[in-house]
This record gives structure tokens, sequence and C-alpha cells, in this order.
DNA sequence: TAGTGGTCTAGACCACTGA
DNA sequence: CAGTGGTCTAGACCACTAG
């Protein structure tokens, strides 16, 4: 005999029991605890292990968990506030944003990319490889795409490749008087390379920026960003942005 | 089809299933077409439904599927470009945006939002709840709290609540000269309420968009809006944004 | 009513971490 | 090594949509 409760609307075991660990998380939980491991909590709520696993993977988009694999789930910390919109006047890799050139080389770019920069598909272009670090962790992967022809001066740069010669082009692209950028943000899943670059698995949410960055009435450079959806909340405007922590659910008939 | 034999990594299946299904996607395949039912597809592939399942969800958080319960899964149309960075400098519901007005309230806000308004806890806020429409569909849906003492004049209007109130509201709302306004991008999932107005499940994928207006040297009005992350790319600054869609994997080891 | 995707189960084995 | 989360299977039933 199945049918004990779930009014006229039964809800998802799932669901339900994604709001339970909700509660109990905001209750009974400090930042960084241990939570028991999945086979005993599906036997303490009485579900198939595959079932609490579907709600933990909800609270894990949801950023307040965080798992890992051979240790365990801990209570993830607020997600952290990742400025994107103070860049939007500014080229990249000035101020003291916390990117950390790893590579750069020379080769002809992928179609979508040279679509974007509005250049012939021939035309080579530099592709600098970034990584963003905040409070000791890495919080972003970063393809920067620059025409040869935004920085024609460099074409006899010394440093075949590596960061010394990402650090350079970005040297030479900051001479450009930047008129202006626009950009978009869109949810995606890592790659491999990202993915090992961020410390997490292929498939993990990310938010990715792409960004245009308009010099001498054409595209001088575009950025591909992508950073970790479970940890980054960015940030648009002149300070840190808002913080709000959606309340227990609204609006039940 | 030669054995690409997996190396010393071992590449899981349901990844490089969807690997395999983002090329067909690409290649064979038209938007809006139907694809052959899971148990199907699973059969083709030789894996379980839950692993052909797997690969499905991570195309569709990457926009690429959109299943229906009772239909079927289709290719989706390429998302759309939402802008949300002009907005930055102009009161909500200016211009033409697609913004359609659905409720208002006053009451006093969930404790969280009464610490983002800087308001003291009793201040009741009017929670105008609207909805927006591209193309056709809903992409988002959003509340926007207004404290009292930001419309004074608004206590004493006539309608009691609904669309017309909330057109009021923010009518008196636009009386204000604009300051600025500031906010930030995070993943989310859609609760019950949102989930019914996006047209989606509880639990989809959405990012969050708070931005709180200044106004008079205050927070005037705070706004969090969630907007469907499969079928929307949130735009900012001057024009319409990049499109970039990410090619075959990279950096294959 | 037939067919679809959504949920759920009870197992199994694997990859990884840390003691 | 033992214990963790990650992957995978082969079923079952349910909720929904459309003809």
């Amino acid at each position: 005999m199945g049918t004990t409760q779930l009014e006229s609307v039964p809800e998802p075991k799932y669901w339900h029991l994604r709001t339970v660990l909700t509660e109990a998380l905001d209750s009974e939980f400090a930042v960084g605890e241990i939570l028991p491991n999945e086979r005993d909590l599906a036997a303490r709520f009485g579900v198939a292990r595959a079932t609490l696993r579907q709600a933990l993977e909800q609270l894990e988009l949801e950023g307040r968990l965080q798992r890992r694999r051979g240790v365990g789930t801990t209570v993830a910390p607020p997600r952290m506030g990742v400025a994107v919109g103070t860049e939007q006047h500014a080229w990249p890799g000035t101020g003291e944003d916390a990117w950390q050139a790893v590579d750069c080389t020379l080769a002809e770019p992928p179609a979508s990319v040279a679509e974007a920069l509005e250049t012939d598909r021939e035309q080579a272009v530099h592709t600098v490889r970034r990584t963003r670090m905040t409070h000791g962790q890495p919080v972003a992967a970063e393809l920067l795409y620059i025409p040869e022809s935004s920085v024609p001066e460099l074409t006899a740069i010394d440093a075949p490749s590596g960061a010394a010669r990402a650090r350079a082009v970005l040297r030479e692209l900051h001479r450009l008087e930047l008129e202006g950028s626009e950009g978009a943000v869109e949810l995606g899943s890592a790659n491999a390379g990202d993915a090992k670059e961020l410390d997490r698995l292929p498939g993990a949410p990310v938010l990715v920026v792409t960004t245009r960055y308009l010099a001498g009435g054409r595209t001088a450079a575009l950025s591909v960003a992508t950073y970790r959806a479970d940890t980054c909340r960015l940030t648009f405007g002149d300070s840190g942005g808002v913080e709000i922590h959606q309340g227990p659910e609204q609006r039940a008939s």
C-alpha cells in the first residue's frame, strides 16, 4: 500500500530530500563539516543511493555542498564574489587582478573564433592561456585570442612560447587604446582541459564569460573565460555586488 | 570507428557519448528535429538508459537539447541573447524591454532581502513579480523589492494588488533619480514558483541575476531575476554580445 | 490509449584519497 | 589498506502528451 500521503501533487523524493537537507545545512552544519557518506545517508532516509545522489547533485549545483572522490562530502562556504564588470573598461591583465599567465601559442584559430574576431581564417592569432586565482583557489581558466594584426610589433619577439611570451603579448596589447568592450555570460560544462585547471571533473558546470575588446574600430582581442559555477558569483558594477541567499521555498500552494 | 583505445585514463561512457552526440548534432540534425527516444538510443549505443540519460543531461545543460515529458527530445536552437547590461543604468521597467508585470504585494521582506536593502526588518516592501518574454517564450521570472520609503507617495494608491498596482509602483519608482546600480550573476536552480513561470521542472538550472539600484544615497530597489540557463545567454555592454560556440574538444593529451 | 521522458530501486564495480 | 564518491546496469513504475 504505497499511497500514504503526498496530497494531490506528489513531490519527487529527491526534491523533498533536497529541501530537508537544505534546512539541515542551514541549522545543523558548519562550513567545512563532513557529512555522513552517501550509503549511510541513503539508508537513513530510506531511499536508494542514486536518489540520494540526485539530491546531493542539486545542492552541489547550488553551491551548498562540495564532493570529493575518496574524501567525502563537505559543507561549502558561501560563493566568492568575483569581479568581472569592472574590467569592462580595462584591458585584460591590467590592474591587480589575480590572473596568472600560463602559456601562449601562435596559430590559426578555430573557425568560430575567427568569425567573432572578424579576421580572415588564415590570419594567425596569439592564444594566451591564463588562470585566475582567488583566495588560493583556481576560479577561472581563460583563453585570450589576440589577432597578430593587433600586436604587429610582436612578430619578432624573443620568447617562442610559454608564460614569458604571454606576458609580452599582453604588454604589447596594452599599448592600444581600448574603446570599449562587450560580453556575455552563459552556462556551460567544463571540457577536459578547463576541468583540470579548475580542479574539477569534466562536465562540471561553469559560467562562460565571453568578452570582446574593441580598439581601432575593430575587435582587438577576444576572451573566453570559464568560471567555476559552484564556487563563484560573478559581480558587475561599482562595488562587490549583492549577496542574497534564497530563503526557504516561497509560494507553497 | 577505430577502437580509440582509452590509454591509461579511461573516459566515462557518458562523457564519450556526449562527445559522439555533440558531433552528430552538429552534422546530422537540424534545429527542432526530434531525436529517437531514450530507450532506442540507449540500445543503439549499447548502454543502459541511465547512462544515456547522463549524456543527454549534459547536452541539455549546454543548451543543445530540449526534453519534454510525453513528447520527446528535440534539438534546441542557439541560445537567445538577452540584454541585462544595458539596464544597469536604467530603472527596471523603462525602455522597450519585454517585461510583464504579474503581481504586487506589500509585506515584510525575507530577512536576507531586508539586509541587502539596508532597511529595518519591520519596514514593509512592495514586492513586484514580473515575467520577461523573448521571442514568445518566457525567459525570466523576477522579484523586485521596493522599500515603502522609496515610493512614499504610493501608500494611498487605489489598487490593492495585482498587475495594475505593480505598474503604479514602477511608475512611482521612476520619479527617483537613479544614481547607479550593481549586480551579480550566479548559478541556481529554479524553485517551484519560478519553474512554473519559466515552463520548466523544479530544479532546472537558472542564472540568478541580482541587481541593486541606488538612488538618494540608498538602495532604492532590489531585483532578483532568474533566467532560464538552458535557453539564455546574458549579454552585457553596448551591443548584442558575442556568440561563440565551443568547437570540438581542445587539448586531448 | 500508446509512447515519451521523469523517477526510483538494488545491486555491482571502479578510481581516488588518506592513514 | 579501508572508505569515499563516480560510474554503470537492468529492470520497474509513474506523469505527462498527443492522436
